[in-house]
DNA sequence: CCTACCGATCGGTAGG
DNA sequence: CCTACCGATCGGTAGG
């Protein structure tokens, strides 16, 4: 691995983003993350503000990634059943593009304070909307069989969500490959069809 | 609500599970369980050992309930896609007759030390070989389209292990209805076949 | 970026 | 189950 040049405070906030991810946000202290960049605690502080600035710049550096992947997919003007597939590759290739900040967006966000919560949890709804309308519009054009539309945007997320624990990027199997697998599961389920 | 006598390590229990759940355990301090309950935290002491003593029970409890379902879906001779069907029935059961323990059972299991870490995630992983040898008896006997075994069940209970966030005993749907449109999702998929 | 330090809080114990 | 308390550690600041 080449020695790869970046900013005290993009250190930082990637050490921090290992350490909350390995130990969860409440049970890493700045003295690890110091100890991990291998300077003094205090000297942190002439970086960042706080902890927290340092949470909030990984949860919201991600929902940001996952809005820019949203803005693609709905800036083409596909039919529902193909439009999911492409929700499902861009939203597995914003997870495997950084496995570490996204197991802390998924996980540690609730640690954020009022007003930043409430910012999160209403982008999070926002995402949320964005495949739940993919989903009712092929429902209404008769493309998709779905009882409850909440139900199964739900588990359709979290079908995906998991993948910062399995995916490794010297893996066999590239994003896109995972991702199509995912959406031949999501779209065609698990019963062959003969 | 009527009051439930319940002996007060129970009680703790409970009260531990409700708060490690909301607060996470790393966050949730002695001081605040003792105050939920009433009591001082140094009272605690008398009832258990020490806060991973608490961490323990539940986790445990939680990997005992899986398997009790699992137990019970085996002893019954079918075939791979009622199997299926059945497991993942049993699976939301578990989930939804206590959210709380299941959400800490999810989450705060890292929190665990050795060895009775190794020994949880080693419960974990049977748990998923369980799933797995659903999936891969169901695709040797032809009724199963499947390219990655291990994503297939990982993805499957990862779009249920969700549950416990969504569910309200006092909602509408019950957990059988759940299970029922979960599985349809699973083996089905949201392509509608005309 | 460091030394020195702050008040607050932590899990847990002693002794009743 | 309480009072009183332990040493350790926390996030963060002052001042250089």
């Amino acid at each position: 691995m080449a020695e790869i040049i970046t900013d005290r405070k993009s250190q930082i906030t990637e050490k921090a983003t290992r350490l909350f991810r390995e130990r969860g946000y409440a049970a890493t202290s700045m003295r690890d993350l110091a100890a991990a960049i291998g300077i003094e605690a205090a000297s942190l502080y002439s970086h960042l503000r706080s902890k927290e600035e340092l949470l909030n710049r990984i949860c919201f550096g991600m929902a940001e990634s996952f809005f820019r992947a949203r803005d693609q997919v709905q800036s083409l003007q596909l039919a529902p059943p193909v439009q999911l597939r492409l929700a499902i590759e861009k939203h597995v290739e914003v997870i495997t593009n950084d496995v570490n900040a996204s197991a802390v967006f998924q996980h540690e966000w609730r640690y954020l304070s009022e007003p930043d919560l409430s910012v999160f949890k209403s982008m999070r709804g926002e995402y949320e909307a964005y495949f739940m309308d993919i989903l009712s519009r092929g429902k209404a054009a008769g493309h998709f069989q779905i009882e409850n539309e909440k139900l199964a945007v739900l588990s359709l997320l979290s079908a995906l969500n998991w993948l910062y624990d399995w995916y490794r990027p010297e893996g066999r199997l590239q994003p896109h490959e995972i991702a199509a697998q995912l959406s031949e599961q999501v779209l065609n389920g698990l019963i062959k069809k003969s």
